[in-house]
DNA sequence: CGGATTCAATACACATGTGTATGGTGGTAA
DNA sequence: TTACCACCATACACATGTGTATTGAATCCG
């Protein structure tokens, strides 16, 4: 304990000195709170209580700050998707988990699912972002067809059920996150979109695709 | 045109004068570019060619700004439903308009898309984007579960259909705002969701639904 | 014409935010 | 002990933001 350790886990509680992982999870505390924009060097500091003079030790400047907690987030949620099915087990119980996954499990980590929105926010309007959702939204897109895909040859099948799939449970997320969202409907889209896809399998969606039908819907701009 | 005329439609370019719409108008561009953080008076009174002296004419304080905003746009989007069905056309037609209506159509109202992505980003933290986004969730929602009613009688299933149809499509605003969610994607949704409801009707989704399948994925926290 | 009204420019006071430069403190090692 | 280094505090310069008070220029109206 006295010499080299690779200086993975100390908390903040061990040690007094603050790590950069600190300072990043304080910083997942105000965005959950309030959005990208909520993260500040000077509440960030009182949060943690130091002064902003330890956070130009540990980050360079702002950017360094936002720029690191997308590339952990990123990270994290590539080896959480990693980390589902361990082992070939039936279908029903995959699909039950990855919507515990995105979907939220009961009620917990929906500390979780505000950092997700806010991250998907900030890819609106910065790059480093976009390209992190980006490429969590293919992966993640990509395990659900592979998943579909065991139970029937159907590849583009498969990633239209999965496209499907996993916009709706993003979808939920969103609207469920207002107080219009209580958890009993939540549990029941679950349901929803487990039924959609047991039921279906990958081998569905013979649907049928004509544009027609002209639209007299203008209204009014935006805003 | 020289008495009293509901100042209704008058823009920028006729009279120099600044409407409160003007402003409103103005705040749209920065919410697009940046969400509501970004609407801060002194850019937008640049935008507008005037200078903060003119905003505290219009408006009470930055509050009250936010709160007209938020105000129009829920007046509008439930407008903009009451345009909707205008006679009692079929199915498929209605379920194409609205699907144009949410999810854009075909590339154009990317504006109106960003707004509505934005005030719902707002509504986490504001309790009075929260009622406005609401109020619109639950109308829209209505509306589809009326629409599904009229082809079948069976009012729990009509609504779990509707809430599934919106969550998809708010999804697949959601995701395919980012550079990740191409236009052939998008129509590709569009038909699939459309596909879903008139394949299963109001009548559908008798999927099985107990809990089972204990989880183990506990991952990282948020961040 | 003259006064009231509408809309906008300017000036001021204040708060908050960033980034940098510099100084201080405790632990570690020669 | 002394020197060094990791970590944090303080002080400064500057930018941006809000809100208010005051002044100014059109415009409407009696």
């Amino acid at each position: 304990m006295t010499t080299a350790q690779g200086d993975g886990g100390r908390r903040r509680s061990e040690r007094e000195q603050l790590s950069r992982d600190d300072w990043l999870d304080a910083a997942a505390g105000l965005i959950v709170e309030g959005g990208f924009d909520a993260v500040r060097i000077l509440p960030l500091a009182r949060r943690l209580g130091v002064s902003r003079g330890s956070f130009y030790w540990h980050f360079r400047d702002h950017q360094d700050l936002v720029s690191s907690f997308l590339q952990r987030w990123q990270q994290r949620r590539m080896a959480e998707l990693e980390l589902l099915t361990p082992a070939g087990d039936d279908l029903r119980a995959e699909t039950h988990r990855i919507l515990r996954l995105l979907l939220g499990e009961s009620g917990r980590s929906v500390r979780r699912m505000r950092v997700e929105l806010a991250v998907r926010d900030l890819a609106r309007r910065d790059d480093e972002a976009a390209r992190a959702v980006a490429a969590v939204d293919e992966a993640r897109i990509r395990h659900n067809q592979n998943l579909l895909l065991r139970s029937a040859d159907d590849p583009e099948g498969a990633r239209d059920l999965s496209l499907l799939l996993y916009v709706a449970t993003i979808g939920a997320q969103l609207v469920m996150a207002g107080p219009a969202g209580d958890e009993a409907t939540l549990a029941r889209l679950e349901r929803l979109i487990a039924g959609l896809v047991s039921r279906d399998g990958p081998a569905a969606l013979q649907w049928c695709g004509e544009e027609g039908a002209p639209d007299g819907t203008e209204g009014y701009g935006d805003g």
